[in-house]
DNA sequence: GGATGTGAAGTAGTTCACAGCC
DNA sequence: GGCTGTGAACTACTTCACATCC
């Protein structure tokens, strides 16, 4: 077990989702050279306050520098062992679609520790292709153990998808399709839609409101606490 | 101007966020033939609280009815109303790589109301050929106007997409890559990054927190108030 | 009776402002 | 001097609980 000072305060959701923008942004800067950055030029690049960096960064234990910042190279290391990018996660990809595939062969998508160990697609003219160095499968012949699955099918067929990664064990799934899923309590699922935020942008160009015309640098799209619906 | 009752009482962030899954939902039910709902029910498919869908609601006007629930068609023409999508969206898309290819030909992504007037990318072997019943052209003959920009293009040139886009007088984008963009005040930039959904699901397997453990039905990953970086 | 809509209460997140440390 | 880290103040969001209306 990878220790390190490993302060485990509980992140509030809100930093949780902003701490991937910090890494982002620390591993873009270590690419250009960068060794040393500051709460404000944080904030400015990840469209937050200093004070919510701080904040943030804070609940990794005591990673800055009093009078001179952060060290790039430490928030990279921190943030990935804040996240759990120390651990190894086996993906499973469901749907080969332009969607799949883009994501089977992107090197952004992926985290460190994470490793595509089965793609799967129910067309006779992909099974047994290669993709990203992986062979595609047949569903329907069984889904292979995995941490984390991910369903790029249409959506009609989004629900059994879920079903079908849940009777294979697993447990997290992160669901591309506009579809609700239900899944047995102790399955965790994150939606992502693309529209979502398209209508964001489309309310706000309407209503001349938020990230336009408020004289805004920037802005960032982040994602929201997970809200539970209690069991009926 | 279509009018309606239009109580333009303004929605906060994330009710906004949730609007589009109620939307979503309400779709569900009407193809399924249902005509009313309740916010319980409502709630559960979303993942939140019966309550936080009434107060969400409530911000469109009063479009329940006290005693029975909410008319389900009503419900999908008013948020279509509140977000927007009674007006027309003209949209480019940069860079069609599979994700590109992805949104382009994808039935969810486009709300609607909106419209893609120009499909760009660099590659000969792609311009001048068809997607979705639009001809690819080369983005450095010039961007045509458009109302959202959607930048799909590999990292390492979202920027200088981004400046070409503003060049082309659009003020709002949908950046799908994980560059942080320069843009001037008074454009808008929303970001898509698919690995932080990823990472915040390894962050609560790894923390057997939130989601997981927790005794909960489902989650539901939102989008977040854009927070702005005041210009230094 | 039953579900909405909403004041009031509670909770969570952000920002201020400054003490503490380099 | 300057920037972090953090109590305290503030703001925003959610949830409760019930009056209101169908």
């Amino acid at each position: 077990m990878s220790s390190a000072i490993n302060r485990n305060r509980q992140l509030s959701e809100p930093t949780i989702a902003r701490l991937p923008v910090y890494q982002r942004i620390a591993q873009e800067m270590l690419r250009r050279g960068l060794t040393k950055t500051d709460s404000k030029r944080l904030g400015e690049l990840a469209g937050v306050t200093a004070a919510t960096v701080r904040r943030d960064l804070s609940g990794l234990g005591p990673l800055g520098t009093r009078g001179s910042g952060y060290d790039v190279q430490t928030l990279e290391v921190q943030i990935d062992e804040a996240l759990g990018h120390n651990r190894l996660y086996d993906v499973v990809i469901i749907g080969l679609g332009n969607l799949g595939r883009a994501l089977a062969g992107s090197n952004n998508f992926l985290i460190r520790g994470a490793q595509i160990v089965g793609l799967y697609d129910v067309d006779p003219q992909l099974i047994g292709t290669e993709i990203a160095g992986v062979t595609v499968r047949d569903p329907r012949d069984g889904i292979s153990p995995a941490t984390i699955g991910v369903i790029c099918t249409p959506t009609e067929v989004a629900q059994e998808t879920a079903n079908a990664l849940v009777e294979a064990n697993i447990h997290a799934i992160l669901n591309f399709s506009p579809m609700v899923l239900e899944v047995p309590v102790g399955t965790a699922v994150r939606y992502v839609d693309f529209s979502i935020e398209l209508q964001i942008l489309a309310y706000h160009l309407t209503n001349g409101t938020g990230p336009l015309g408020g004289g805004l640098l920037r802005t960032l799209g982040l994602t929201t606490p997970p809200v539970a619906a209690r069991p009926s």
